[in-house]
DNA sequence: CGAACCCATAAGCACGTACTTATGTATCGC
DNA sequence: GCGATACATAAGTACGTGCTTATGGGTTCG
C-alpha cells in the first residue's frame, strides 16, 4: 500500500534515479559509482542508503569496498501500479506483446 | 528524456497521486474531486494544474465547472522506463502474459 | 442587478530534503 | 605500525514545493 509511495518518493530525485540507472550496468563499488557524477561521495552514499531502504538495491561488503547491485524486483509495486492504468491503453499493449514474444524465443 | 523526470516528480506527492487515482473513477469536476480530500480547494486546483502540465490529465470547461479526465497515455514514458527493468525479472512477466491473454479473448 | 457558486491565481509560510564540509571507522599497502 | 584509501555518519545550510488564506474572474439563478 505504502510501497508505491516509497518507490515514487525514492525515484523522484533525478540524481538518485541516475544512480539506480547506472547500476543497470552491473554491480559496482561506491567509488566506481562516484566517478562520473558531479556530487560528493557522501551524497552518493546517502542516495544508495535511500535506494537500499526502498529495496531497489542490495549491498555486498568486501574489505573496505562496498559493492551495490540492482534489485529490479524492488520495482514490482511500482510496476503493478502502472499496470493498473495500462489496461486503459491498448496501443502500448501491442508493443509489450512483441517484447514478450521476442523473449520467448 | 526529461519526460520520465516530470512524471516521477509529479507523481511523487501522495496527495497529487491520490487525485490522479480518484480520476480513475471517471471524469469529475473540481468540487466533486475536492469532496473526500482534507486539503483546500486551491490545493486541489494546484495539483490538477501540475497533473495537466505533465500530460496526465485533460480539462474540459463547461460553464462555471471544470471537468477533469484521466489521460493514462501520459504514463507511457514512465511505463517505458519500468519496462526496461522488467526484462531482468522473469516471474512478473508470466503474470503480464496472462493478463495479455485474457485481453485477447 | 445582485448574491451565491465554481474555479484559478497570488502571496506567504513551513517543512522536507538534497547537498555540502567535517569527522569517524575499517581495511589495505608499504 | 602508519599513511592512504573506501565508505558511512553527523551537522548544518539552502532551496524547492505543498499547503494555507485572500482575492479575482466568470457563470448561474433568483
Amino acid at each position: 500500500m505504502t510501497a508505491e509511495a516509497d518507490l515514487f518518493r525514492t525515484l523522484a530525485d533525478p540524481t538518485r534515479r541516475a544512480v539506480f540507472e547506472r547500476l543497470g550496468e552491473g554491480e559496482m563499488s561506491v567509488s566506481d559509482l562516484h566517478s562520473g557524477f558531479s556530487v560528493s561521495q557522501p551524497a552518493i552514499s546517502q542516495h544508495l542508503a535511500a535506494l537500499k531502504a526502498a529495496g531497489l538495491v542490495s549491498e555486498r561488503r568486501a574489505g573496505r569496498n562496498a559493492y551495490y547491485r540492482l534489485r529490479p524486483e524492488g520495482l514490482a509495486p511500482l510496476a503493478g501500479w502502472v499496470d493498473r492504468y495500462r489496461t486503459f491503453w491498448p496501443e502500448r499493449i501491442g508493443k509489450l506483446k512483441e517484447l514478450l514474444k521476442d523473449m520467448d524465443q
